[in-house]
DNA sequence: AGCGATGTTCGCCG
DNA sequence: TCGGCGAACATCGC
């Protein structure tokens, strides 16, 4: 569950089952998700409420009066809201329990999520070198942006420290949307496919959050319901290429999306 | 049985 | 310094 648009489904999810409860006990099944010490979180947590959440990137700040408590997802990250103590999903790492005895689990198959404690948002995004959330992100900020970097546009797009939040699916998708050859190096995309490649952006993540991060029900015309082998492109019907990037898999159609 | 996976980080090298 | 690459992290489903 890890790019924008399903941390976002996760932020909302979060927001609706949790928000005001008090915190009653902090049960950590495995403090290997844990960047803070076990003992600081539950005395950061203990009696203390999820009082509002900011997502930024794929990051989720969840405001506790003083602090934050940051979850991140990694691949695998998930969250559930239940009630009987039977019903404790697997995969659960660490869980909230409230003082209504419902319980809101953090679970991690691969453990490459990770929760943490900080005193302030900036001071985290500082830290992790973030750059502004993808949604958030004005038209001057993403220009002025593009024009430090002479890296190919994929890699950029999945840079966090340009733009937080896209990863490696949506990253094709808005390429594929924008028709820009995922090779393409930034520097050499022109203003107006720059404008269109931004608007993309936006465009894409919101359509994300509409299907609440659900690839499963994106419509054929997108890219992603033909990211396997021998698809065919939804637009010009010439075959979907895969390509490796930095160790990342991709797809993109070769004929609507020419090196420039 | 082996491969691949929506992420991040780090060291190496050009 | 920047950017690309590949490995490492850890686990499970297909």
């Amino acid at each position: 569950m890890p790019e924008l648009p399903e941390v976002e489904t996760l932020k909302r999810y979060l927001d609706k089952t949790s928000l005001k409860q008090v915190i009653d006990i902090i049960k950590v099944n495995d403090n290997r998700v844990l960047n803070v010490s076990e003992r600081d979180l539950i005395k950061s947590l203990k009696d203390s409420r999820f009082e509002s959440t900011i997502r930024h990137g794929k990051y989720i700040f969840v405001y506790l009066n003083p602090r934050y408590l940051i979850m991140h997802f990694g691949m695998t990250g998930d969250l559930e809201y239940y009630h009987k103590k039977e019903d404790e999903p697997k995969f659960s790492k660490v869980i909230f329990q409230f003082k209504n005895d419902y319980n809101l689990a953090y679970l991690s198959r691969r453990m490459f999520g990770r929760l943490d404690i900080v005193e302030t948002t900036e001071e985290f995004i500082e830290k992790k070198k973030l750059g502004p959330d993808a949604l958030k992100m004005s038209f001057e900020d993403f220009e002025e942006a593009t024009k430090r970097r002479s890296a190919i546009i994929k890699n950029a797009l999945l840079n966090q420290s340009f733009i937080a939040g896209i990863g490696n699916i949506y990253s094709d998708e808005i390429l594929f949307k924008s028709r820009i050859n995922p090779y393409t190096k930034m520097d050499s995309i022109n203003e107006i496919k720059m404008k269109k490649l931004f608007e993309n952006i936006k465009e894409v993540l919101k359509f994300g959050i509409e299907k609440e991060g659900n690839l499963s029900t994106f419509p054929r015309e997108f890219l992603i319901p033909h990211r396997k082998k021998e698809e065919r492109c939804p637009i010009c019907d010439n075959e979907i290429k895969r390509y490796d990037i930095s160790g990342r898999r991709g797809f993109f159609c070769p004929k609507c999306q020419k090196r420039s």
